[in-house]
DNA sequence: TATTCCGATAGTGAC
DNA sequence: GTCACTATCGGAATGAG
């Protein structure tokens, strides 16, 4: 395995800290969030969830005021991805579970972040999803946290627009993998078998917008397509915001003559 | 049908001499012989047959003194292509092999002019290529006068190299279908016939080596190595020369002692 | 499904 | 099998105690 596919795991061993500031966001007792080297959105995070090693060697108090609860925090080995964490022999249902809403937990305060910030730089605030890939290519648990727009230089091919395809399934959201264990057992045995073989073949579909659902002939195409559908969320938002603008004002003064046609 | 693919039909129905004196490098009554466009080796000229057009718009005397014995000159439409000749009812076996065996004759000056210039531009001389593509795409009948290097800027793509590969069977030696007229005539029929179908797989094989059989795996390899096979052939051609020398010498005086090894 | 680099492959348009 | 252009696809290497 590539030193790339298992950088983070070394930091989601010992203390986050020693992560360069400029890839480390936040973290928590269970949690470290980072930027996305690649992002694929105008705003990309992941979220890890913090592992201890099989040996000791990284458990000592040595390594720093953030390693915490050291002996509560799952092993690196069942944390290697989604299907190894819910087919783990260490932890149980109930225990993965509790992995995963701490991570939605996390992800939750890191989209709050990104709102405030897409209201600040952008002056409006639009989706944000969180979710993991059915195959993973990094070798360790991580959720996505990216913003609803995959406008980015970063996404260059089919299958990084597909991974993250709000629709087509490869992307798991974390709602929906959560609503697997409130399912009947069976439903629940069945999502987390699933191989990832079975996920592969969604990278190559067509591309479609997630937007309006046309086909866009290649990647080229696809991106300005993007583009120009955040720009229309954008535009959109504003003319809602004019029209509040205008509302306001006929409340305090009817009389109030509109010289201008929204465009 | 693309221009590129006719244009030298034009000329081909009309006086050569209208061709820019950068395209045809010289033509007789039924034969037209110009540069390639593309060189695929370091000398690379086509022959074509020239034709009358089933109208006479071009065949009155004004179109210039080029136009000889406009009534003996086979029709365009009967020089489409090899297969399009052999299975031509207007053209019979005979008249087929004389239009071949003109074409071949115009090869064989050109063969020579291109050895005068091997040897004076690099000394030694090589050998000379005449024949067809199996699956042309100009849509006109031509027969490459090519040098045996395959050394080129313009040679690109393994459809290329393989439409040139002396043994593959793509490139079909004029001498090779001469021998066709001469073999039994269901040997003779079923060369004819062969579709195009047959020879386009061949253009996909690996590459291998025309001099030493050697496999390459991907052109800029390839090319590297067959620029090494030329040298390798004028450098043992000047080791030749120079025994030839020395031989000559120990003829004219017996002690003279040779100093140097050739290398 | 990490990226990047290189090269092969595929489709198109050419006037 | 015309070229040139664009884009996709496919493999291999990648860093570094």
């Amino acid at each position: 395995m590539h030193p790339n596919l298992t950088l983070l795991r070394t930091y989601a061993l010992k203390d986050p800290l020693t992560l360069p500031a400029s890839i480390l966001f936040c973290h928590s007792d269970r949690n470290m969030t980072i930027y996305d080297a690649y992002p694929k959105s105008m705003f990309h995070f992941l979220v890890l969830p913090r592992a201890s090693s099989t040996s000791n060697k990284l458990a000592s108090p040595e390594t720093g005021g953030g390693v915490v609860s050291q002996k509560r925090l799952p092993l690196a080995s069942d944390l290697s991805s989604l299907r190894t964490l819910l087919n783990s022999k260490n932890v149980d249902k109930q225990g993965a579970k509790d992995i995963l809403t701490s991570m939605k937990d996390e992800g939750m305060k890191m989209k709050n972040e990104i709102e405030r910030e897409m209201e600040k730089r952008y002056g409006f605030v639009w989706d944000v999803w969180m979710g993991f890939h059915g195959a993973p290519s990094m070798e360790h648990l991580h959720m996505h946290v990216i913003s609803s727009d995959l406008v980015s230089e970063k996404l260059k091919h089919k299958k990084h627009y597909n991974s993250f395809h709000p629709k087509l399934g490869f992307f798991l959201h974390i709602d929906e993998v959560l609503t697997w264990f409130d399912a009947e057992s069976t439903y629940y045995q069945n999502m987390i078998k699933h191989p990832f073989s079975k996920y592969e073949p969604l990278l190559k579909v067509p591309l479609s917008c997630f937007h309006c659902h046309s086909e866009q002939k290649n990647i080229p195409t696809l991106k300005k397509h993007l583009q120009d559908e955040w720009f229309r969320l954008q535009s959109q938002n504003e003319r809602k915001k004019r029209k509040l603008e205008v509302h306001e004002c006929s409340l305090l003064n009817d009389k109030v003559e509109i010289k201008f046609i929204v465009p």
